[in-house]
This record gives C-alpha cells, sequence and structure tokens, in this order.
DNA sequence: GCTATATTTAACCATATGGTTAAATATATG
DNA sequence: CATATATTTAACCATATGGTTAAATATAGC
C-alpha cells in the first residue's frame, strides 16, 4: 500500500469539503470532460472553475491534458484510497456502537436490566 | 441509511482536512478524554485547541460534556459514514485501475498486444 | 471567601479561500 | 491574417481559518 503523508491528507480532505469540487468528480466518473462541459451545472465564472480544478490538481484527484485549445480532464481516485483507509478505522464505532463512555455506560445498563428481569 | 446534506459533508470534510483535528480524532478513539488530555501532544495553546475541538463539535464528530470545572470529549463517529459512503463510489476507480481515458487506452493497447502474440 | 485549575471567549493578526471581472494566452477557423 | 473559442492568469475583494495573548467564567479545594 501506498504510504501518505498528513499533508497529503490534508490536501484531499480538504479538495473534497466543497459542494463544487465533489460535483465535479461526480461528472468525472461518467468519463472525462472538458473545462466548460465540467463548469456547465454551475452558477460560477470560469475563473472560479479553474481554480477548483486546480485544487483538485494539487491534491492529485485530477489531472488535466492539453489537448489542442481545450483541456481535458481526468479523474484521478488513487489518492481517495488513503482517505478512505483513514476512515475506515472509525467504522468500528459506528458500527459496534460502542461509540464512547456513554454508549458503553449504555450497554453496562442494558446488561443491568436484563440480569434484573 | 440516515441521510446527510451537502453541508454536513462539507463540514465533516473540513474537519478532517487538519492533521491536529484528526490527532484529536485518533486520541478519541482510545476513549474520553478531557481538554487538557487532548491538548497535550500538541505544541499549541489551550485556545488553539478549543477553537479545533469546535469544528469538529459543529461536524458532529465530538461532544463536550460538562463535568465540574473539565469537560469531558466524546467521539461521535456516526457523521464518518457518509463520508466513508461518498468516498466508497469511487473505490471502483482506484480498485479496477479502470480510471480514466488513458487507462482505458492501456487496457486496449494490452488487449492488442495479447492479439499480436 | 480566597486561590488555583480548567476551559472558553474576546480581540487581534496573517494567510487562505472562494468568488468576481478584465486581460492574457493559445489554438482553431473563415 | 483576423477573429472566435477555450482556458488561465492577474488583480481584487469579503469572509474564513488557524494561530496568538489577555481576560472572563466556572468550579474545586484549602
Amino acid at each position: 500500500m501506498v504510504k501518505y503523508s498528513d499533508s497529503e491528507l490534508n490536501k484531499v480532505f480538504h479538495a473534497l469539503s466543497d459542494s463544487t469540487r465533489r460535483g465535479i468528480l461526480a461528472r468525472l466518473a461518467q468519463g472525462d470532460a472538458v473545462v466548460t462541459e465540467l463548469a456547465e451545472p454551475f452558477d460560477m465564472s470560469l475563473p472560479a472553475i479553474s481554480k477548483h480544478l486546480t485544487v483538485l490538481e494539487k491534491a492529485g484527484l485530477l489531472r488535466r491534458h492539453k489537448d489542442g485549445r481545450i483541456r481535458r480532464c481526468q479523474l484521478i481516485a488513487e489518492p481517495l484510497q488513503p482517505a478512505a483507509d483513514w476512515i475506515k478505522f472509525y467504522r468500528q464505532f459506528w458500527e459496534t456502537k460502542l461509540d464512547s463512555l456513554a454508549a458503553y455506560l449504555e450497554k453496562k445498563q442494558q446488561n443491568e436490566d436484563v440480569l434484573k428481569k
């Protein structure tokens, strides 16, 4: 497994923290697209979109290929993997509902209730 | 499954985009802790930590329980679930290596190579 | 009640973020 | 070559972020 630094994780999570950027990635999941296509669904200027693309690019989630006067954009999903791995660790907490001391005490209470019956 | 809004996803991903905050969550995964304990590993003032706790709290990832003059902090992992779900969709891309047109062409080339043999 | 401890709030600061419009760049096309 | 198209860069702006120090608040303990 590829080792990702803290700062790379920062960049990926930051890239994902904006609805527009997540929308762009969702669009790219259906296939490569040029900048104007990506911009179309958003009520926003082209320069604003271009900046979002730069954020995604710096996080390693997107590549821009120059092709004549257009620029074709490509999704690079690999950097999402360490982000998924990071979150995965916490899955045990929300799945087992053993989130917290409070949950622990709740469970303990349940056990006591069972014993009382 | 709980439905999470775009803005909640924004907040969760933003909360995760900082090493200090991820460190705090990692610490809390080992059990509840008071603010001073959480602050200890970081070369940072208490007010700075308090702000990070507020960011985590607003993302729904942490709760502060008042207990006398101390405040016990608790990890709430549930809001990580929609974030994990969001990323999960992209797993197919990095796992199948069918990331992109480039990968597609690469695969096509491989097929052609096979045919040549 | 006074003092020490735990934590937050307020005020401030530098830099980052997310948007804008106008200008620059590069390429395609009549 | 002149013009239209695609995109980025530059300059600007308001607000957010992540940190600081000093003051405020709340509770514990002598």
